[in-house]
RNA sequence: GAUCUCGUAGCUCAAUUGGAUAGAGCAACUGCCUUCUAAGCAGUAGGUUAUGGGUUCGAUUCCCGUCGGGAUCACCA
């Protein structure tokens, strides 16, 4: 039996329910599900939607397909009918063999060109996210959208396609002159280096300044009697940021060393937290070099009558056929609005990657609108790639407190929430007593581990589509369905194969071992490993690996705890459980190095 | 105001895309360490899936209404 048995059982129900009903039925259509763990079988047919063509009950159609399938050349060990639901049980030995065949080669469960069907084919796939401000730090939401950019990626890398992770850098606007103004006024030349500050925090606290400044130099006109709107306008520092932002422009080399030296800044703070979080890019585009290229697309769009131009200049689409409205594009002034530099970086990457087939941005859900226009755009634009953009659109973090809110100060610093959870994980291992050395750099390594283990998890098992919840005491949980306790179980599995790893004998040596119910479930969750990461792949969704990891986990530490792994009564048996265990453990660290997470061999 | 989106156990999340008796964890309670890591395992309790209708063999899932939360609708980014 081939060792993905289900198209050869899809094509059998196919011509079976063709010879009993006279039914075409694409083979590829027929859907089979897991049998559900209270009934006997390993995989399940719905008959319903069989039953009107059948004109027989579903029963009775159920037990015909069985029929069928039994007296076929599929090796099937038995079936049973429940309702209108056909449970199958393929032949006992499969799920042996099965364990045999990937512990030989491991190939066979973790080479995607070896687990998916004939139609497969990899593709080439470029995912953006993370894309800062270099104005302030990353916080919380920043940690989402790091920590989901990295695990898609690899979710589709794992899937067998080809991705470019990309980071587009927003690095330029009047945003980032506050910082940059506030820094010469008040800042007396002080450096990251001189105050012993992270470069990004540095640069975060002259933009509070300027925002601080700023609104009391408005307060003090207000008091004067001037109307707000007016006091806005004509505040000194509003006057002269506009002025730094032409400068900028305009290419000015005293406003623009300066710009680069506090991004510079930023970026050394950015990387230590990059690092920490674990996350890389392939490459990295900055907004100040890609601004310009929107316009051409623009003028191109004009002429094409894709886009027109109104009497002051100002370039316009018309999306009220897609069902959006009208939306600028470039200003009166012939300066570019935010969308304009988005055209131009879309444009970039598919002329600089040949053959790319989708583009997939990691960006929070407010901003749906924005890349439904931008995909519209390409479309009136007639680019081919046009439905390849995609946006992995996901929720807000909310905390317990209700939303963050920088005006409120409410916004969890993500430098902040690595350095607690790494302490929480400290004081948690120390708690255990498990280790023998503390302070070896080793031990460090590991709290570090855990609690990005902890973090990493707690974020990524939520679905990326769904607004979610921070609950930072929750986040810092070690039992349950947690980072920490599923790389609990691959160290004690590391252990148990540490023990007893040198009884393992030739993977074909132990089919004779007739496995338990635990046993064959653990192969069946394994099994599904690729399953899953088809399924997360087309979902754009961590959240299925995560929740499948865990599931996995729970099997093995059920199985551990009903048999005996080393020292078993015969020594075929401890050789099969070795296999399985090690089998278990390569499956989570897979999953868990999915996810960005390492685990450890020991804890 | 318009559009989009969400509402599942006390709390945080699942539910194989319309399938079987809606599942996990946390919190609560009860057992299990003289055997390979108890950050574990087993059990008890907890639900009118916001609400009212509709579609059908079958609805947490699809459609309509209502209530409640969130987001977006700038010559901001």
């Amino acid at each position: 039996m081939n060792i993905r048995f289900e198209s050869q059982l899809k094509n059998t129900i196919a011509s079976g329910l063709k010879s009993l009903y006279q039914l075409n039925v694409e083979a590829s259509s027929i859907i089979l599900q897991e049998t559900k763990k209270e009934f006997e079988g390993d995989v399940t047919l719905v008959v319903f939607p069989y039953t009107k063509t059948s004109g027989k009950s579903p029963e009775q159609t159920a037990q015909a397909i069985g029929e069928f399938v039994s007296a076929s050349d599929f090796p099937l060990e038995s079936f049973n009918v429940v309702k209108g639901f056909l449970n199958l049980s393929v032949k006992k030995e499969f799920w042996k063999n099965y364990l045999a065949t990937i512990s030989n080669d491991h190939s066979q469960l973790f080479d995607p060109k070896k687990t998916s069907d004939e139609n497969f084919k990899p593709s080439k796939l470029m995912v953006e996210y993370s894309s800062p401000n270099t104005n302030k730090p990353l916080h919380l939401g920043h940690v989402r959208n790091n920590l989901l950019g990295f695990a898609v990626s690899n979710v589709l890398k794992a899937c067998g396609h080809e991705v470019v992770m990309v980071n587009l850098v927003n690095d330029r606007g009047i945003h980032i002159c506050k910082s940059m103004l506030a820094w010469l006024k008040f800042g007396n030349g002080e450096t990251p280096a001189s105050t012993h500050m992270k470069g990004d925090h540095f640069v975060g606290k002259y933009y509070v300044l300027y925002d601080k400044k700023y609104k009391a130099q408005v307060e003090e006109l207000e008091k004067d009697g001037v109307t707000k709107e007016e006091a806005e306008r004509t505040a000194p520092l509003h006057v002269e940021i506009q002025e730094m932002l032409r400068k900028w422009e305009a290419g000015d080399p005293e406003t623009k060393s300066l710009w680069e030296k506090m991004n510079n800044w930023v970026y050394e703070g950015f990387a230590e937290t990059y690092k920490k979080l674990g996350v890389s890019f392939d490459k990295i585009y900055y907004e100040s070099k890609t601004y310009l290229l929107g316009k051409e697309i623009i003028q191109d769009g004009v002429a094409s009558g894709a886009f027109f131009k109104k009497e002051d200049g100002s370039v316009w689409i018309d999306l009220t056929e897609a069902g959006l409205d009208m939306k600028v594009l470039l200003r009166s002034d012939g300066t570019s609005v935010y969308i304009t530099q988005d055209m131009g970086t879309a444009q970039l990457r598919f002329d600089e990657y040949p053959g790319l087939e989708k583009l997939i941005y990691v960006v929070g859900n407010e901003q749906d609108y924005h890349f439904k226009v931008l995909k519209e755009i390409f479309r009136k634009l007639k680019r081919n790639w046009a439905d390849g953009l995609y946006h992995l659109s996901y929720g807000m973090v909310d905390l317990p407190s209700g939303k963050m809110k920088s005006r409120e100060g409410t916004v969890v610093d993500a430098d902040d929430l690595i350095k607690e959870i790494v302490e929480e994980a400290e004081m948690a291992t120390k708690a255990q007593g498990k280790l023998d050395d503390f302070n070896s750099p080793e031990a460090k390594e590991l709290y570090h581990n855990l609690g990005m283990s902890a973090l990493k998890y707690y974020i990524l098992k939520v679905d990326p589509k769904k607004r979610m919840l921070f609950n930072p005491a929750e986040s810092i949980d070690l039992n349950g369905n947690t980072g920490p306790f599923i790389s609990y179980t691959y160290a004690r599995i590391r252990s148990v194969l540490r023990k007893g790893g040198a009884m393992k004998l030739e993977a074909d040596k132990f089919v004779s071992h007739d496995s338990s119910p635990e046993e064959k479930l653990l192969i069946k969750q394994i099994y599904q490993y690729s399953v899953v990461i088809k399924a997360a792949a087309d979902a754009y969704s961590p959240a299925l690996v995560a929740q499948y990891v865990y599931d996995l986990a729970k099997a093995y530490n059920h199985f551990y705890h009903e048999h005996i792994v080393v020292d078993a009564e015969q020594k075929d048996i401890t050789s099969f459980r070795l296999h399985l265990s090690e089998m278990t453990s390569l499956v989570i660290s897979k999953c868990m190095a999915i996810l960005g997470i390492t685990v450890p061999e020991r804890m």
